[in-house]
DNA sequence: AGAATATGTCAGCCTTGTTGACATTCCAAG
DNA sequence: CTTGGAATGTCAACAAGGCTGACATATTCT
């Protein structure tokens, strides 16, 4: 420790200290992933489906091009992912109205039921976290993980809270 | 800190706050690895390398098992990596001298040179984040991120900086 | 009519994870 | 000194989930 130099404004941005966070963003981040991994492994199903469940129940009706932008992959990764889905009768594919080129992606009453069992395991483990740290560390977290976002993704990660009614 | 019942002290820990916490999660770790990405994509490497090269450079003359054990992932898996790594001559594995069952890692020249690399380029990024979001948010960042963790991780997490030195 | 868009699909490749089986080397206990 | 077990390495096979490229089909826009 002690990098002295100047005052300590400028502690939290030693290389140590960006170390640790990157550690800590690494180890965080498999605890983040593990409960629903643990779920889905009992399944058919990955992380892939995980994402895919999450952001149709977050944006019901949601096209595949848009769930496409979201979650960043390619339409064949997707297209795997969302077919096993709609086989399984988890996701449903509604051709649109207005275009009726589109798909609008919505769950069934089995793919809410397991969204919700995965949702539940990741917020239980959230809101721990959430209260160890309490509302100030809350808001900290926040700010810092909005500020390490690609811009076109935290313009996505907003765009989802407004799209919302 | 104040668990109050009521009140807004409560507030943070609705399932849409913590909803918002979890794709904040996802998108920032996308931002996280994007950098580091870009670089392994231009070489034969991907991020199982990375981690690799990031733990050895981090604590030198590291065993096998201990890095599998921070890594969490099987020592084949491990192995693959290591093998191309020490090919390429960016890791040296050295017997060791007290357990000569034991390899001690450790980087070469060209090893650190890429770590340096990559390490670079995901330190301005955090950097950038961390100037963003001022020094009492990253504390509260530092905070959840350990409360997030598996007991084991948040133990291995801190085992790296005490081995230092 | 023709261009562009949204989606789906086939085929093949890569990385990175998994199991299982097995060899080697070495430490340590009997 | 022998033997059991630990640490390591290696081979083979497999799966998930990324990727690219090519191509098909509707549908909509110009």
């Amino acid at each position: 420790m002690a990098e002295g130099q100047s005052g300590e404004s400028l502690l939290f941005l030693t290389d140590e200290q960006l170390r640790q966070g990157i550690e800590a963003m690494f180890f965080a981040y498999r605890g983040f992933t593990a409960d629903p991994d643990r779920i889905l492994a009992t399944m058919a199903y990955g992380r892939a489906h995980h994402r895919a469940i999450h952001f149709i129940a977050r944006s019901p009706g949601t096209t595949v091009n848009n769930l496409l932008n979201i979650l960043g992959v390619t339409k064949q990764s997707l297209n795997r992912v969302l077919r096993t889905l709609i086989e399984d009768g988890l996701v449903e594919s509604r051709q649109g109205t207005t275009d009726r080129r589109e798909r609008h992606l919505h769950l069934t009453e089995a793919g809410a039921a397991l969204e919700r069992k995965l949702s539940d395991a990741q917020r239980a483990r959230m809101r721990a976290a959430y209260r160890a740290a309490g509302p100030e560390a809350v808001a900290g977290f926040r700010q810092v993980l909005e500020a390490m976002m690609d811009p076109e993704m935290r313009r996505k990660y907003h765009a989802i809270r407004e799209a919302e009614t």
